[in-house]
RNA sequence: GGCUUCCUAGCUCAAUGGUAGAGCAGUUGACUCUUAAUCAAUUGGUUCGGGGUUCGAGUCCCCGGGGAGCCA
């Protein structure tokens, strides 16, 4: 190119810069402030009818993604929200100077606007026959290739709208996970629930066992926690005569990062006045089912890790905590419970299943670490875990029949714990027991405000809380939590790409 | 936090310790129904950063940065 001064064209960036200065130098501006789009992609080509030469005319707008110039007529495809849509574009009817300015000044990235009339082509695909164009906003930089895509998981995290743009699992993935939530939303709505919500910083950090995350405000010189868990508050909204009521909210926990686990991540809590854990039973039937129904089309998933087929039709396993670890066990452990040998026989049970215990472990941490690395895995179809021993939630009722026991369910699906529900504790007297019991010393971390509310009258309740990302994990096959979360936490990185 | 592993052109990937390559993208040209369009020609590198060993390092060693997996 012989007015280019020096050889640029190995430089994508410099290429295209000066492309739009040229543009720009022409009097046309390369960022519009606006264009028109009528139609989404998809929908424009649902309006073109078989048989006939020419559909109506439609304004589309979108990223330019193929190109594919073949000297007097070429075929680009644009994508948008909905996915892609061919264009066709032919010298003989946009004139040689028109069909020179798409040939010279659009790129792969560019986001263009075109309008014409729907038609189909000989290989059968429903194009726009394009009269009129326009660039919309200049891409400076290329796309990624875009047979294999972007597949450096870094910079699928760190540059998600790439991601987004070029691998379509992940479009697909991440857009299905708005419907899942929005789907859970309308099932709670179509029940009564009223949506709130309350703080994320927090000057107690409760209703879970979590490290939190402490933060500062200027004005009133004092430090924040944010949130480790919606449960307190909501249950405040109880006491004050909100009786179903929801929360959809990020929670944060200062603790590893794994395949499983994001430092932030969102969670539903749902809290049922008259209830108990036995219409939280009812509840995330009829969440799932509206899932299945409404959003997947299906009620069966393949398990990523494992293969299998989980089916969320037909009824639902139901299993007793300790009937689990007996059969882990090979031996009624459970049978000892509250007798002196009991934590000797579980830790020797623990250690012929190959778990190693910590010295300074309870009775019945030992116990649950076979059931989170023993038990909970193998539960891939829907299990409720039901029977637990108190000391693994202070928040729950006792069992009226045996009060080493909560009237919980622990949901795990895919061999992950996905919703625990409770029926919710109430009595002052014992929630502040069993809230000194966890805190020991630290009064510090006693939510004095939530037991006072307590002592004002708490309805009997259902709650439950179901961790949507991995809801989201479960529902859309994925293997990783960050691959259901846009922008996954990371560690800060350098500088972007430099010019 | 520990162990393992990865980082090479805009992207996807090659390269026994011995001249850093290919495909896509880009550039130039041909081409009026293409589907990863095709054909011809062609540009492009601080091999994540720093240090070391060596006649010679993308490759081996050390330190640092970032990612992934397993463990805690």
């Amino acid at each position: 190119m012989s007015d280019i001064p020096q050889d640029i064209s190995h430089d994508q960036y410099a290429v295209r810069l000066k492309k739009l200065q040229d543009m720009r130098a022409a009097g046309f501006d390369p960022f519009r402030a606006n264009a028109e789009q009528t139609h989404f992609s998809q929908d424009a080509k649902a309006l073109y009818v078989d048989g006939q030469e020419y559909g109506p005319k439609v304004a589309v707008a979108g990223r330019l993604v193929t190109f594919r110039v073949q000297g007097g007529s070429s075929f680009v495809k644009i994508q948008d929200q909905q996915g892609q849509i061919q264009l066709y574009f032919r010298r003989d009817v946009l004139g040689e100077e028109r069909y020179g300015e798409f040939k010279k000044a659009l790129d792969l990235g560019d986001i263009i606007g075109a309008t014409g009339d729907l038609f189909k082509t000989k290989t059968g695909e429903t194009t726009v026959r394009v009269a009129a164009f326009t660039l919309v906003s200049k891409a400076l930089r290329p796309l990624p290739e875009k047979w294999h895509g972007l597949t450096d998981a870094e910079q699928v995290y760190r540059q998600r709208y790439l991601d987004l743009i070029v691998n379509l699992e992940s479009r697909a993935r991440l857009m299905l996970r708005s419907r899942i939530v929005a789907s859970v939303r309308a099932t709670l709505a179509g029940r009564s629930f009223i949506e709130v919500e309350t703080p994320v910083l927090e000057g107690v950090a409760g209703g879970a066992a979590a490290r939190p995350f402490v933060t500062h405000h200027n004005a009133l010189g004092a430090d924040f926690f944010l949130r480790i868990a919606l449960e307190l508050r909501l249950k405040r909204l109880l006491v004050g005569g909100y009786d179903r009521v929801f929360e959809i909210g990020r929670i944060f926990r200062n603790e590893g990062v794994s395949r499983k686990h994001n430092p932030e991540f969102t969670m539903l809590e749902v809290y049922q006045a008259y209830s108990d854990f036995r219409g939280m039973m009812q509840l995330i039937r009829a969440i799932f089912d509206d899932v299945c129904r409404n959003v997947l089309g299906t009620s069966e998933i393949k398990h990523a890790a494992s293969g299998e087929m989980i089916n969320f039709a037909g009824e639902w396993r139901e299993a007793r905590y300790f009937d689990l670890i007996d059969a882990a066990a090979g031996s009624p452990l459970s049978a000892l419970r509250g007798t002196d040998g009991y934590k000797a026989a579980a830790t020797a049970a623990a250690q012929a299943l190959g778990l190693d215990i910590h010295p300074g472990w309870e009775a019945f941490e030992i116990v649950n670490e076979i059931f989170s690395k023993k038990i909970e895995p193998t539960l891939i179809q829907p299990t409720f875990v039901t029977h637990l021993p108190k000391e693994l939630c202070p928040l729950a009722k006792l069992n009226q029949q045996d009060a080493g026991l909560i009237d919980v369910f622990e949901l795990c699906i895919g061999g992950m714990e996905v919703a625990p529900a409770y029926s919710e504790q109430n009595d002052p007297f014992v929630q502040r027991e069993m809230f000194e019991q966890q805190v020991g010393e630290d009064q510090q971390k006693l939510d004095h405000d939530f037991l006072l509310a307590l002592e004002h009258g708490m309805p009997p309740a259902g709650g439950m809380g179901v961790g949507i990302d991995r809801l989201c994990i479960l529902l859309t096959g994925a293997e990783s939590i960050r691959d259901v979360i846009l922008f996954p936490s990371l560690r800060p990185s350098g500088a972007a790409p430099q010019v």
